[in-house]
DNA sequence: TCATTTTCAATCAAAAACGCGCACAATGCA
DNA sequence: TGCATTGTGCGCGTTTTTGATTGAAAATGA
């Protein structure tokens, strides 16, 4: 057994469980205790894992500070008031009774502080957005089926058969990564596979995006400008790309930033 | 049991109840009452946790208000020395890797905390059981579509095509409502059509029913007792019910209720 | 208020985990 | 082959953790 195959091993064992002791790992490697402490000591200085009595761990559970936080608590913070302000004119678009469907986001999460005082029927495929519907307002909750990825924080179907195939919706509200005049681009991939499900499964696309989102490009092309409706987006918007979405028959909804929110998108 | 795992699972157990005691931890964790007190004062160090006398509580209030007082809350407290050494069984049945169906209900969500070291995919149509998971342990947890009925909190489709049918798992672990000679007996029609949905989609039923649950009479017939492999309960059980279900070959574990919890049971 | 019960902190002994040194085997290099 | 280097396992003393005990402190109830 090779020094590097172990480390290998014991990365992988560190990984896939929460924790593991000294004689999993003799037991995984037919190794000693000794030299599996030798290791672990290594790796540790290597900032592999953490070193804790009795075994190791993965470094930086993911529970205690990713998801636990806030949803999403890096993204959550940029550009918040935009974000704020165009989920409030999404929201503003539906009336109590209506069916929609919401794709996860930073920006479509915004939506949930909004629709607490409606009573909808909502579809998402964002694992946070249900739960603080659920738990803050009375709206309806809808999800497709799927495993729960833990980095995108979304619900998706490993298979194709799968997922939202009998709900349709008025409206469909969903983010981006970037927005240009080939179309909605999406970072990753998994949100291209979430999105594309639920495409076409509602009258109308609405895209929710501030206007830093015109600027940005990604090499995963989710849908070409004419499949979207509606734009709502911030008065960052230029002038060049108003004209742009409105060439291609999209209504831009440009969204009020509230005042008292105006400070925190000078600090930023 | 390794100090980080114990932190792991003192944590979980936080987070589902505003307040956790002492003898709590100790039931759970198998360890003395000494050593829980160390633990819970290395957590408040580590801010991860607010000691107080008794035991602990959350370090964030919990933000959900009047909507999602939970009807959990109410079954939650009933029998639950039992349901939790029941659910520590159910869980030694498991190892890494596995891949099982929770049913969703107070019994079964008891398995969360034991499953809070593990590393398993999970199949379950109970929202609480889902979210504690995902936030408190590295399980994979998968969904069925649906919606979400507040009161039952699963995740239940109107459609009878959609649901689990792509996955397929070494064991199904379901609550119940009563066990009798007629076989599974559920409360709830909406429950009803939940564990029907699942069942078949594994190769083993477990059943897991407090003692109490053999006088449990209901008018809603699940499924005959032919159709269950195993059937976890309390030391509460009867010779009679015993007989009964070994002749219907059935396979009967009794769960040995942790010391520290006997005073409460006691007091019910 | 006082007695009783419950919970907590301090202490200590046993057990477990750890680190160090050394011997030995394996490998690489001349 | 001879030699140096590195990795590995074992023994033993040290450190850390744990559980039981005991007395103090806090809560409870009359």
């Amino acid at each position: 057994m090779l020094e590097t195959e172990r480390h290998r091993i014991i990365l992988s064992a560190v990984q896939e469980r929460p924790v593991v002791t000294v004689a999993d790992l003799c037991a995984l490697t037919g190794v000693s205790e000794a030299t599996i402490r030798r290791d672990i000591g290594q790796l540790h200085l290597a900032k592999k894992l953490r070193r804790v009595r009795g075994g190791a761990e993965a470094i930086a559970p993911p529970q205690f500070v990713g998801i636990n936080a806030r949803p999403f608590a890096v993204n959550q913070t940029l550009h918040i008031a935009e974000k704020r302000a165009i989920a409030q004119a999404a929201v503003d678009l539906c009336e109590d009774g209506d069916a929609i469907i919401i794709n996860g986001g930073t920006t479509t999460f915004q939506m949930v502080h909004p629709l607490a005082t409606k009573r909808m029927q909502v579809f998402t495929n964002s694992f946070p957005i249900a739960e603080h519907l659920l738990k803050q307002s009375k709206n309806t909750v809808l999800l497709p089926a799927g495993a729960i990825y833990r980095e995108q924080n979304i619900i998706l179907s490993p298979f194709d058969a799968d997922g939202s195939s009998h709900f349709y919706a008025k409206r469909m509200f969903m983010g981006c990564r970037g927005l240009g005049p080939l179309g909605l681009m999406e970072g990753d991939p998994l949100l291209v596979q979430a999105e594309q499900k639920l495409i076409g499964q509602a009258d109308e696309l609405v895209v929710l995006a501030d206007s830093s989102k015109f600027h940005q490009r990604s090499s995963l092309l989710l849908c070409p400008l004419n499949r979207i409706h509606t734009v709502i987006t911030d008065d960052g918007i230029e002038d060049r790309t108003a004209s742009m979405l409105e060439a291609a028959d999209i209504r831009l909804i440009v969204a009020e930033i509230a005042a008292s929110d105006r400070q925190k998108r000078a600090e930023e």
